[in-house]
DNA sequence: TATGAATGAGGATTCATTCAT
DNA sequence: GATGAATGAATCCTCATTCAT
């Protein structure tokens, strides 16, 4: 090494502090490719550029590793939703609209939006998790929507609807399809269906609005006898 | 051995017609319980009574059964289903009801409901699945659903809205149902939620039939506020 | 059945007596393909038209199975070399030649040429079958070409020359190329090489028998200073 | 630990450069002893004195180890011996009599012998071998002692006769030798044979090199009657 | 005799985790 | 801190052999 080259700052030493994230970045992406169980720890460890071992210098275990993955990525973005439902002030259909839309945003095309599919998946392999990840996002979620439910009942925008079943229906296609997405989606198949996603989350809010809407329905032709 | 004995059914020859079922259910309770990769075919054997061996004089891969659980379980209802569409009589409405409630009493409240689950969790690491599943399941039974869209507003039953997209829309909250119900729902956690199964579902139609009704223009979304 | 049909010969009955010929035929055929080790004794049986039950109604082992095979396949093809050699009047260039070339027909055209190559392959998993291959097999073609050359030897024909050794030379191409032909020569390989297993025979032949005339060498063009 | 302790080498790394070849040698030796299929990889890291998994640190397969062993002590004997040739300035006989003596020195005499009689054994049931073996082992010695064939011909040493087919029955003996050796050679067999080995090879080069020899045409064969 | 359902020991390969350097 | 060589438990699948019918 020449005398004069200036002196650098330490390699080690200035990554160290980004180290975790790095790791978490990189883990999130493999989850999201293969799952909890057949993502290998030395493959998270490459793609973060360190060593197999200082993966578990800084994560105890593949499994402290994907909470820390969970609660980085998913904790924070309900609480913001519920800071723009808190000092919402227009309609609720708008409301609501505009926070599904955002989670869709933030998780549809990202891979946090895999998360949800790997939780689903494996979770009963994993029974530590359910508890934190229903206390920690399931809940708190169901509660923002259920709030903003409610709201738009109350105001008689909305219909009286069974309001906790009302919710499940009115997040499962966009998790659903973010899953979806994140699987069979990202399989190389023959599919002649080819739906254009941006279009199901517009028609999926836009049938549930209308679902929701205070009106007596218009003459049916084929009678709900 | 007295004359008149009646004649025995031999016992080997016996369960050998029995086996591929029993070995079937056990697969299927399995895979619903660990998922694919995480269930040891030799249990398989166990809980069906017969050893590793056995299982593989009847299906010659773990994928392979894997496919026949889902055959047995998933193909035939959809086929079922399509059965009925083509016969249906009555109001679109009416038969869309029905379509869905059948799936969800077949489904929602028995192991097969797990498969969705299981294929979405871990097609990516089984690549064969995935058009395997689209194939037999996903394009069958969307056909299936599409058709009837189409025929409700054909009918001027239904309002005219994108199909395919809203066919999503349709089946996302069953269906995330059943895979939540054989994931987190499976676990021991204290939840405060408590849902209603049938009253989830029931609500889901009864927005989604709303939202697909023929009526007069709504005000422009977002107009309330 | 029609009352009136032929009486049969009962299929049981009549092909009983010639079971355990079919199933060596097939063991043959199956060894020579695959070897001992891979070869299944289902497929043994399959391909003789039984039933797995039924080969070891007639074979204890899969080991006993081969040792028939061996026995029924080369030890009558030496005892007749060793008649004819016994009675042969003429040169003892023409009764190797003759010998070598019946050998050649009977065996490198035949599934009995791999015989050998399994002995040669599989004879260390297989210790039993050692001390029965080098008595039956081994020892008693070896004296015969001993003989044999001894013979050229004694009537001035041939070079005197190391006996025992001489034999192995002798047989080693014939036996080598049988070898070849039944495992890479069997295999779908890019070969430019596409020898003539005819021509080789005979070069070899050829070769040898002038290697053993009885005469000064020409003045080599190049020396073997 | 005293400053002027010399560097250590470090334990860990220095078998790491150690291993590869530790473990080929151990290959090698069950190779030889029981053939491919029969060799278990976990037999094969035990006696380089490492664990399972090890030995899949530095190969990736069984197949592939194989592979290496046949490269380590195959293809570069060939090469080695194309080398000789090509700077070879004496008499063809000399150059014959050198290339065989060189491989039976380097195969008849060690484990590598042994390699042969593992693919003609083994090679149709590992269909990619052949291949590999034709490529990098038959087709490069064919060449070389084809060549060299060719070079007694041309310059006048050799009889003309059909190169390809001459060469086959140059090499049998050596390698037919070294597969006996390595499998009813290496049986405990009571045998009255007692071949030696190093006069067996001059015998059969003896032989082959006065076959070649160009002198008067020799009486027509079989007319010493 | 003949069948074929059933068995279960056996072996290649993967990967989370450890620990000497 | 960081490394990466080493470990060995874990799991799919095969197939010779048995034995109830």
């Amino acid at each position: 090494m020449p005398i004069s080259s200036p002196p650098p700052v330490p390699v080690r030493r200035r990554r160290k502090e980004a180290r975790p994230q790095e790791l978490l970045d990189a883990a999130l992406e493999l989850f999201a490719e293969k799952g909890f169980a057949a993502t290998r720890s030395e493959e998270v460890a490459a793609r973060a550029g360190v060593s197999k071992g200082t993966l578990y210098l800084y994560f105890p275990s593949k499994e402290e590793l994907f909470k820390a993955v969970v609660r980085t990525n998913l904790a924070t973005l309900i609480a913001e939703g519920q800071g723009i439902a808190d000092s919402y002030q227009g309609s609720t259909s708008e409301l609501l609209r505009l926070l599904l839309l955002k989670w869709w945003q933030r998780v549809g095309f990202t891979p946090a939006g895999s998360i949800t599919k790997i939780i689903i998946a494996e979770v009963r392999n994993f029974p530590d998790l359910a508890q934190f990840y229903v206390d920690e996002i399931v809940l708190p979620a169901h509660r923002l929507l259920s709030q903003t439910l409610q709201r738009g009942i109350d105001r008689g925008e909305f219909r009286p609807v069974p309001v906790h079943e009302a919710v499940h229906a009115l997040v499962a296609p966009s998790i659903f399809m973010a899953m979806y997405k994140h699987s069979i989606g990202a399989c190389p198949v023959q599919n002649e269906l080819g739906l254009d996603e941006n279009c199901v989350i517009d028609t999926q809010i836009d049938l549930m609005l209308r679902g929701l809407e205070v009106r007596a329905p218009a003459a049916p032709t084929g009678s709900r006898a």
